[in-house]
DNA sequence: CATGATTTGGACTGAATAGTCCAGAACGGA
DNA sequence: TCCGTTCTGGACTATTCAGTCCAAATCATG
C-alpha cells in the first residue's frame, strides 16, 4: 500500500555479483556499484545492507548459478566422461569471450580475501567442497557406465579435477593462450583413463 | 659525503614484498608498510617512487627468488622426477606452515591485477612462461635420465605442471586441507609416468 | 482527491587513502 | 669544529571511501 520498488532484486544482485567478480572486493567501490546497478545509496543500503552483506549476498547467488551450471554439466545425458570434459571445454571456450568475466569468483575470492577472513575462508571451502563433490558423482557413475577406466577412487579423482579447475580459472583470468589451456584438458582427461 | 641510509633497501624490499604478497595490492596500505619497514614515509617515497614502484620492485623480487629456488630445486642432482615431486611435495608442506605466507604471489597477482592492468598481466604471463620453461627442461631432462617414461611432449607436460601448481597455490591459500592437496599431487606425478 | 507508507536522490560526515613538502637532525669529509 | 649534503619525521593536502540521514517525490489505498 504504498510506492513499489523501481528495480528488479535479483536483477540488482547480479549486476552487482559481476561487479564484484570482475574488480574483487576491495576494488568494488560503491560508487561502481551504484554506477553499474543503477541504483541510489539508500536503495542500496536499504535492501543489501552494507558492503560486506551486499558482497555476500553477490557471493552466495554466485556460487548458486555456478553449481547449478555445473550439476545440469555434469549430468546432461552423455557419458560421465564426456560430460566432465564437456564442463572444462566449455570453461576453457568462456574464459576467450571477451563479453565474459575472467576466472571464477570462488577461486578470487579464496585468494583476496580467505586468507583474512575466516566467514569467507568458511564459504569457499564449501564452495570447493560442493565442486568436489559433484565431481566425485560424476567419476562414480562414469566408472559405472566404462566411460572412465581408471579405478583410482572417485575422491581422490575429483580433487585432483577441482584442482585443475581451479589451477585453469587462474591462467584464465590472466588471459592465457587458448591453445595451451585445451592440451592440459586433454592431459588432465587423461587421467581418467 | 653526507648523511648514510639508516636501513637497508633489499631488506626493505623484502619486508614490503611480504605485505603484498600477504594482503594484495589495494589492501596493503603504505601504513602497513611503513609499519612493516619501520621507514618514514619520505624515506620510502625516495627510495622506492610511488606505491605503484614499490609493488612493481616487491614482485619483481619475489620472481626472481621464486625462479631461483625452482631452478635450484629441480637442479639438485636427484633424477629429474624426484626433482619434480619435491618441488610440489615442499610446496604443499610450506602451505602449512603458519610462519610463511600462503600461496604464491603471482598467482595472488594473476586474479587481482592481471586482467585490469597491461603492465601486470605481462609480468605474469613471463613469470607462469619462466615456471612452464623450468619445468619443460626438467620433464625432458627426466625423458633422458629414465625416471619420466610418458613419451608426451615435454611442453605440454610442462604447462599441465603450471596450471596444476596454480590450483594447488589457490588451495593453499584458502587453507584447504593438507592430505589432500598431497594425494592430488600423487595423481599430477602419475602423468608423468 | 487526500492520506500515509515507502522509496529515492543527494547532501553530508568522518575516516582512511596516497602522496607532498619542509624544517631540522644526522653524519662524512675537510 | 664546521660545512654541505642527505636523510628523516611528521605536518599537511586533496581525494576517495563507506555509510548516514532527511526532505521530497511517488504511488496504492480509501
Amino acid at each position: 500500500m504504498a510506492r513499489p520498488q523501481e528495480f528488479e532484486t535479483t536483477e540488482v544482485l547480479r549486476k552487482a555479483m559481476y561487479v564484484f567478480w570482475s574488480k574483487g572486493y576491495e576494488a568494488a567501490s560503491l560508487t561502481d556499484i551504484l554506477a553499474a546497478t543503477g541504483l541510489s545509496k539508500s536503495s542500496l543500503y536499504a535492501t543489501f545492507g552494507d558492503k560486506r552483506e551486499l558482497f555476500l549476498a553477490a557471493f552466495d547467488a554466485y556460487r548458486k548459478g555456478r553449481m547449478q551450471y555445473l550439476q545440469q554439466t555434469l549430468n546432461n545425458g552423455q557419458p560421465a566422461r564426456q560430460s566432465i570434459e564437456t564442463f572444462f571445454r566449455q570453461g576453457v571456450a568462456h574464459s576467450q569471450d571477451k563479453t565474459r568475466v575472467y576466472g571464477c569468483m570462488t577461486a578470487n575470492e579464496a585468494v583476496e580475501l580467505a586468507p583474512h577472513d575466516a566467514d569467507i575462508q568458511r564459504l569457499v571451502a564449501e564452495d570447493f567442497q560442493a565442486i568436489e563433490d559433484a565431481f566425485t558423482r560424476a567419476i562414480a557413475r562414469g566408472q559405472a557406465d566404462g566411460s572412465i577406466s581408471s579405478r583410482q577412487e572417485p575422491r581422490i579423482l575429483a580433487h585432483f579435477l577441482l584442482v585443475g579447475l581451479q589451477g585453469l580459472q587462474v591462467m584464465a583470468r590472466a588471459k592465457s593462450d587458448r591453445a595451451r589451456l585445451e592440451d592440459t584438458v586433454t592431459v588432465m582427461m587423461a587421467v581418467l583413463d
